[in-house]
RNA sequence: AGGGGAGUGGUGCAAUGGCAGCACAGCAGUCUUUGGAACUGUUGAUCAUGGUUCGAAUCCGUGCUCCCCUGCCA
């Protein structure tokens, strides 16, 4: 595509881009994608990442993956390879274009000491405590270091003597000299190095001591890679300045860094340091658990790469603050499941049917489509025999208005198979039904009535004798609440977790033909939602996720009577 | 309070001085061998106030509300 091109869609991130090529500032386009990796990613990470991927692609330009591993304290090797799984999950590609900013370490120092020459930079003895106090406060100015003013040769060997390991954690730091009264706090003589001796780096070991501070890498990067565009996170915007200052002052490629505002989602919590929680207390099972808003628990709950990338593209880009309902990421995994999952029969709950004037032993195989959305996925053979399972929510001994099940005196369609109609139930001794018997109709195999009588309801249903069994997970909203992080006084994000969040269904009952499926399977069970075979299970013991319900206008009705 | 940013139906996003539109949610209906899907119709919004203008969501003034910033985190 070409920068004129108009079908590039219009949000003003595109739109600035657009500009800057048409003014002559850029005549390439180049991001970068900045992963710190201390944590796996989710579902805001997700909307990050293609903003950085598909507006380099949009332009014909290229997109860096950068890991900024600028803290050995937090970051490890293993998140590394577990953000770029979950990135190639989501079709991200950016080929050999892989980076890190420990990559740049050496060159990073002497772009500081080019600083420090300049008169830009100083090291400061002062303790973290008198650097805190010494800033000021929103209202008021900071007061300058007593270091602030050393002569270019002591800083020099002081930085020098830093990176050699001759001072311990915390003891010194480099900072920039720009203005300790700036009503920007950012501009207030930011901290560029720090010590740390301890755990060595991810990838450079014990090779440096100090490290650089996000402001001090960061746009440092960006230049050194030649990044046209640089977007991040509204929580950035006080940064532009320093991030400009920096480049001005050395006199480097300027890149542009552009804001949007973060994904957040109804009824979860997206923030690295909340999820962490969660998992460290044990209120899920891990970071890929199917309830988690991680790219790990959406992949095993069963959702699309495409579904979440319909959904990104569907909630746009801006700078307004913004509470999307996670109403519409259902919809939209449906909306891309309902096309491409195949169907399949499986009864949540079960409760026999006996067909009384059925033959005994018999058995006989009736054609189902596979997907109605879908006329190439073709039919399956399904074995209906004399007794059955069918949903006991389909089945009442007093049917409420508007029930179009089964019940007394009923007759329904078993779908693909036959119209059964009511003979009689029978109880156990607490009154719980535990057994139909209807009679079925010879002349309506298929579920087409010859003398074209209807029936109101439709059941899915599964012969026991060739039945599977089948442990179903059914998960709902993570929280109780629309924002749990902003909580009641006193109260804290995981008092509001929702105990229903998780349901094991053991005693479930599947058409044969998912016998041999495989974990990351996914179908519509009909009727009930999207189902996804979960890594947990085997030939022996087949295990699903529900990925979400189908609507249930239904459930409406009863919940509206 | 200082600095920065943002205010459009319930939610998210458009409209770039010229008929306030799209999606989700809601409501009503058609169709239906999934109470699914599809299709049709429909309710509902420019933070307030003053100004500029033939004309303002858009430009200007004032006020209000919300978000971010006082890590040697990113």
């Amino acid at each position: 595509m070409t920068p004129e091109d108009t079908t590039i869609s219009t949000d003003f991130i595109r739109e600035a881009v657009k500009e800057d090529l048409a003014s002559g500032r850029y005549n390439y386009v180049r991001t970068r994608l900045p992963p710190e990796p201390n944590g796996y990613l989710h579902i805001g990470h997700a909307k990050a990442f293609l903003i950085d991927y598909l507006v380099a692609k949009d332009f014909g330009g290229e997109l860096n993956l950068r890991f900024d591993d600028t803290n050995p304290a937090k970051e490890e090797t293993e998140f590394v390879e577990a953000i770029k799984e979950d990135a190639h999950w989501l079709g991200i590609e950016w080929g050999d274009r892989e980076f890190y900013a420990s990559d740049y370490f050496d060159d990073l120092y002497d772009w500081a000491v080019r600083l420090i020459k300049a008169g830009k930079a100083y090291v400061d003895d002062q303790t973290p405590e008198e650097v805190s106090r010494n800033r000021g406060t929103l209202t008021e100015p900071g007061v300058n270091s007593p270091y602030r003013e050393r002569s270019v040769e002591e800083n020099l060997n002081l930085l020098e003597r830093m990176k050699n390991g001759e001072f311990p954690d915390g003891s010194r730091i480099l900072r920039a000299k720009i203005d300790m009264a700036s009503g920007n706090i950012n501009l207030r003589d930011p901290a560029m190095y720090r010590i740390i001796h301890e755990p060595p780096h991810h990838r450079t070991g014990t090779t440096w001591c100090i490290y650089p501070m996000y402001d001090w890498s960061h746009g440092q990067n960006d230049s050194m890679e030649k990044i046209t565009h640089s977007f991040c996170d509204v929580g950035y915007e006080a940064h532009r300045p320093l991030y400009e200052w920096f480049l001005e002052q050395l006199g480097e490629f300027m890149p542009r860094q552009i804001e949007f505002a973060r994904l957040n989602l109804s009824y979860t919590v997206l923030s690295k340091r909340f999820l962490r929680r969660m998992v460290d207390e044990g209120l899920v099972s891990g970071w890929d658990d199917p309830r988690m808003p991680t790219l790990r628990g959406m992949r095993r709950r069963g959702y699309t790469p495409e579904a979440i990338g319909e959904f990104i593209e569907k909630i746009g880009i801006a700078k307004n603050y913004n509470m999307v309902d996670i109403a519409l990421l259902e919809a939209t995994v449906r909306s891309d499941l309902n096309i491409r999952a195949e169907r399949r029969m499986v009864v949540l709950n079960p409760l026999k049917v006996v067909i009384t004037n059925y033959p005994e032993g018999h058995t006989e195989l009736l054609e189902a489509v596979n997907n109605p959305e879908d006329e190439s996925a073709g039919t399956r053979q399904v074995p209906f025999s004399r007794e059955l399972y069918i949903e006991r929510e389909d089945f009442r001994e007093d049917p409420p208005r508007k029930y179009f099940r089964l019940g007394p005196d009923r007759e329904v369609r078993l779908r693909y198979g036959y119209f059964i109609k009511y003979e009689h139930h029978i109880n156990d001794e607490n009154g719980e039904v535990i057994e139909v018997h209807c009679t079925y109709d010879p002349e309506t195999r298929g579920g087409y009535a010859p003398d074209g009588r209807r029936v109101k309801g439709t059941l899915h249903w599964v012969s026991a004798q060739h039945a599977v069994d089948a442990e179903v997970r059914l998960y709902d909203r993570l929280f109780t609440i629309e924002n749990p992080l902003n909580s009641e006084e006193g109260k804290d994000f995981t008092d509001y977790i929702n105990p229903d969040s998780l349901q094991i269904l053991t005693e479930c009952k599947a058409e044969p033909a998912l016998t041999d499926v495989q974990p990351g399977y996914r179908c519509q069970f009909e009727r009930r939602g999207y189902f996804c075979a979960d890594i947990d299970s085997t030939a022996d013991a087949l295990v699903f996720n529900r990925t979400i319900a189908l609507r249930d206008t239904w459930a409406k009705i009863r919940k509206g009577n």
